[in-house]
DNA sequence: GACCCGTGGGG
DNA sequence: TCCCCAAGGGT
């Protein structure tokens, strides 16, 4: 087992390390429950390159909890455009308006009842009650598990349940008394810049004379790599169902599946094309145009093909039809008219991005053209 | 435990 | 161009 000796050693190594190098983000400039908690949401499974503009941006909009618990979802969706995993941002304000109503705008001041806010789990319950409130309590992330793993030679899974817990464990036996938040923070912090995942800069390391597979030469094996899904291959049309009379474009909100909690063109499965479209000839009231080109965009393991097919309303038929028609093409619900020069601002997925970008640079597609 | 969910950036 | 992946959590 680990000897309680080197436990302060590790801490007391890293500290002064961390105090030297760690990099200036913004949300450590001064310690913000609100801020911090903002950020690490933000940051699951995300590049903070990615996250350090958006954070500010967020904050600047939203500035306290109670602005988020009654923003509206597309400010919402706007703040969180380009950072995927959307779930995040819907159980960020679930969280808000919990704190708000239930617990009267008041912060949860511990790890066990920040676990019980929507969106937050081990690991970002963990990073706010040690940053904000002192408690000592190990958060283990990818970072830590790289960095733990390479301390103790594990080349064993580390990324199930047993093997998370065995990383914790560790972590909870070294961290430090005094400053636990910024222990967290350093462990997070080397792995990141130090103890990378490939080419880890081992001559920069604080912990190099306590490392072990460092010793072994063994860093490329520790930790093994994560199991991963083969990718799979999707083919799907994107909708842009343009009425010419009002000049408005139909926008679905996605309810589940990919894309889930956010509003964009309506999707449907390339197998399912055939039959819109036949439905949508038998009408006069419609020209079908399959704008040139397609898109290709990733969601996790589904590679995905699409094409865009614009469905121009030539004479009047929605007005009267339109619910009962939209039902039978088993089209998303709800959906809702949007003037065609306000798309653009409307969107916020990427994918949607896309698709917008076929049909305004189409001849056939662009709304200040003439079909 | 298995499987689900996005995106931008880097190699 | 293509593949890999990053400060995870929910179901």
């Amino acid at each position: 087992m680990h000897e309680c000796q080197n436990a302060n050693q590790y801490a007391k190594e890293l500290l002064v390390w961390y105090d030297k190098h760690h990099r200036p983000l913004p949300w450590r400039q001064n310690i913000n429950i609100y801020h911090t908690w903002v950020c690490e949401v933000m940051s699951q499974q995300t590049t903070l390159a990615v996250v350090v503009p958006k954070f500010s941006e967020f904050v600047k909009q939203l500035p306290t909890v109670d602005d988020l618990a009654v923003c509206d979802e597309d400010t919402l969706r706007q703040l969180w455009s380009g950072l995927g995993y959307y779930a995040r941002a819907r159980n960020l304000k679930k969280g808000a308006i919990f704190i708000v109503e239930h617990l009267e705008g008041r912060f949860p001041q511990s790890c066990k009842e920040w676990l019980e806010i929507p969106g937050c789990g081990l690991y970002t319950a963990a990073v706010i009650a040690s940053v904000c409130f002192n408690e000592k309590v190990a958060c283990v992330d990818g970072n830590v598990t790289r960095v733990v793993s390479r301390l103790l030679a594990l080349s064993r899974d580390v990324w199930g349940s047993s093997g998370q817990s065995v990383i914790r464990d560790f972590v909870n036996s070294i961290i430090s008394d005094e400053r636990p938040g910024d222990f967290n923070q350093a462990m997070m912090e080397l792995g990141a810049t130090v103890c990378r995942k490939t080419k880890p800069l081992c001559l920069l390391c604080p912990l190099r004379s306590q490392c072990l597979a460092s010793e072994k030469n063994c860093t490329e094996l520790c930790p093994p790599q994560k199991p991963r899904r083969d990718a799979v291959d999707v083919e799907l049309f994107a909708l842009i169902i343009w009425r010419k009379a009002t000049d408005t474009i139909a926008i679905v909100e996605r309810t589940k599946g990919f894309l889930a909690n956010t509003v964009g063109f309506p999707l449907i499965p390339e197998i399912e094309v055939l039959e819109v479209k036949k439905r949508f000839k038998s009408l006069k009231q419609f020209q079908l145009v399959e704008l040139p080109g397609t898109f290709a965009h990733n969601i996790t393991h589904h590679r995905i093909s699409g094409k865009a097919l614009v469905v121009q309303e030539v004479e009047d038929y929605w007005s009267a039809a339109v619910e009962d028609f939209w039902q039978k093409l088993g089209l998303p619900q709800p959906f809702y008219w949007v003037a065609s020069q306000a798309i653009a601002t409307k969107l916020s997925t990427s994918l949607d991005k896309k698709v917008f970008k076929l049909f305004h640079v189409s001849p056939f597609g662009h709304p200040n053209s003439k079909l």
